[in-house]
DNA sequence: AGATAAAATCAAGCGCGCATGCTGGTTTTG
DNA sequence: CAAAACCAGCATGCGCGCTTGATTTTATCT
């Protein structure tokens, strides 16, 4: 049989770190405790602790969800990408920079911030970062078909990025995209040029 | 006369929003209690309650003193600048970082990203970092000497800005200079050749 | 195969620690 | 002497981690 109480154990883990990263999301850090995940998941308090032993635990869970979500929605979104030139380009700077104004990095934002003072939880979300960043540099790389060989392509993106970064962080303090809007455009001009340059 | 109670008042103040500003920048949001602040400014617990009722007063005092202190630094910093030319950009663009990776910076981080989900904090926090944020573009058109009519160029700051908070929240995570340098470079030349093409 | 032991999952309650805010008292200043 | 600045203690609330108990599923033995 296909172990069913297997099953239930995913759903139920699977159930609290979705409540746990909407939970970050839209309360923040200290508004994320275990007893209010619990009951946005439908779990008693003791089952909670079950799964995830510590606080800690559930957070980080959370945050590696997280991360595994926006992975996966990449892939997807990445695929119904337009067709060639500035409008793709253009595109592809508008999916990252959507990619950090989204709720999945509202969360890991809460928890990153935190982690900057906590050194236990630190160690275990770094690697989590790291992993993500390079993977979406990755990405970016290849949907802009760049050619990092280049002088000054690979720098390009890597600053696009923290550009999306200092978006996303701009958004926890308001709405944000009506500004956004036409630094993109212009950045996606730029970012063309230099990929198209020599 | 000077008043000398309300000289000792202020500077019992003063010690207060300063150790609060170390306070959050080194131990994040949840470290910084009023207890450790007290303890921090050399006054004791009930001092600092007479001075700031509230905790939430405490760290927006704290919030607009590092404002106020990152604009006057800028100012002194503006005008040690070097000559004219692109040398002249990297060095306003690397200070615009310096100014998103500094201990100002990751104190405010931890207020603004807290402020996110508790409403009376944010209508406090909100336009302090719009003042902020107008003032930093302001200084950063100045510097450049950019002319904002041609098209692309208040985009383009715009967004260099938005990188280096990008940068900023990198550094929570750990040191990044490394990575930032050549970045800084690249991102330089491109400014200045917005800033200069017509 | 059937039964029983063992383990896993979920629920509820308890106690500790800590941060905040308040109140009453003491010192310093004008 | 009056007022402001400063200090010590108390009370409330809350989050976390632990322990106990009940129910279901898996494993083992005869």
């Amino acid at each position: 049989m296909t172990a069913p109480q297997q099953e239930r154990s995913k759903a139920t883990r699977l159930r609290l770190v979705e409540a746990a990263v909407d939970c970050l999301a839209e309360k923040g850090w200290s508004g994320t405790t275990v007893a209010i995940v619990a009951r946005a998941a439908g779990v008693s308090r003791g089952a909670a602790q079950h799964h995830f032993p510590t606080r800690e635990d559930l957070i980080a869970g959370a945050l590696e969800f997280a991360t595994e979500t926006q992975l996966i929605e990449n892939r997807a979104r990445a695929a119904a990408l337009p067709e060639h030139g500035l409008t793709r380009v253009e595109a592809v700077v508008n999916m990252l920079v959507d990619i950090y104004v989204g709720p999945y990095f509202r969360a890991a934002l809460q928890v990153w911030v935190a982690a900057s003072a906590d050194p236990s939880l630190h160690a275990r979300v770094q690697p989590l970062e790291a992993r993500l960043g390079r993977t979406i540099h990755h990405v970016a790389v290849e949907l802009l078909r760049a050619d990092e060989r280049k002088p000054g392509v690979r720098e390009t993106i890597q600053g696009t990025l923290d550009m999306a970064r200092g978006f996303g962080l701009a958004t926890v303090l308001g709405d944000d995209s009506a500004r956004r809007r036409p630094i993109v455009r212009q950045w996606a001009r730029v970012l063309a040029g230099v990929l198209g340059e020599q």
